[in-house]
DNA sequence: TCAGAAAGCTTGATACTTCAAGCAAAGCGA
DNA sequence: TCGCTTTGCTTGAAGTATCAAGCTTTCTGA
């Protein structure tokens, strides 16, 4: 009737394990890293300084919450947890949106803008260590071209193509 | 005395930027896509089943938990709770190390080795979906150097230089 | 051969993530 | 304007991660 290999799945190649092992080998080691020096620096993990940065990026340094979970792809329900846990800090408020009684905004607060302008340097200082400095200005081009290329290939169906906050 | 660059952080570019982002959206996006799709197939996540994969391609389906966690890329601590589930499962058991009663050896079960083997092939496929199939074969073989490269520069120090099991 | 240091692994507490379920407000068709 | 669906966000419980502390066994050097 047919061939084996229609059943049979396509197993990765040589290479291709060796590309996908430095790849989870690359991004578990980055991450845990970036973490620990976050963590000891800013008492925070990765991800939520992720957060903070959205926010001091977005115009007068609110955003809604649906709005960032989007921007850092984490669901809504993390990023609830993690603004209550960034609001007990003193780092993050919350306030009503007024034209969606259902809508809340995560506003950095001055407290917040402090530790980022405190911590940043030295989270720059160890991405630039981790990845940039060990780069080749072609290498690093390339990399980011095939992140793009995987990003969107994972981006849920038309992410962000109308909210209406956006207009 | 010296110039304002010298106490200012190496911000990154905005070229800088956009490769760091689109790293950051692709690992954790792709790190989601395949936590769910395993949870969803194999009932746990990710760095678990790659434990699964660690012990069916180590002799006599069995590594020390010290070495399994390195080449995890994970701590002890965590292997150590991670093995506690996998456990539960009866995917895998714990044997004790004969010429060292400090060390324990982690051991593939028939059924865990069951579990894989049902399990894979999907597994596979979503790797290929996610990544390979959208990436020339030169952009694999360029993400492939540069995730290596970042990986040795993370590496703690001499990591698995001398296992004594390993002669 | 013996004391101290190191290795191998585990434990428990706390923090974080996930999932399913839930509530209230807004949108929408009849 | 009424009922139903959708949207926006939160909650609680269960699972997982992290850190520091702990236990036992092995190693080391005097």
């Amino acid at each position: 009737m047919n061939t084996a290999s229609a059943d049979e799945p396509r197993w990765l190649s040589d290479e291709e394990q060796r590309t996908w092992r430095a790849f989870m080998h690359a991004t578990t080691l980055l991450e845990d890293h970036l973490d620990r020096q976050l963590q000891r620096d800013a008492g925070m993990p990765h991800i939520y300084y992720g957060l903070l940065v959205q926010l001091v990026e977005a115009p007068r340094r609110r955003l809604r919450m649906t709005e960032l979970a989007m921007r850092a792809k984490i669901t809504r329900s993390r990023l609830s947890h993690a603004i209550a846990r960034l609001e007990k800090n003193g780092w993050v408020r919350r306030e009503d949106c007024p034209s969606d009684k259902r809508g809340q905004f995560a506003v950095l607060t001055d407290e917040g803008y402090a530790v980022l302008e405190r911590v940043a340097p030295g989270h720059v200082a160890a991405v630039r260590q981790a990845l940039f400095d060990r780069l080749t200005p072609e290498q690093q081009k390339a990399l980011g071209e095939a992140m793009q290329l995987i990003a969107e290939g994972l981006q849920p169906e038309g992410a962000g193509a109308d909210l209406p906050w956006l207009r």
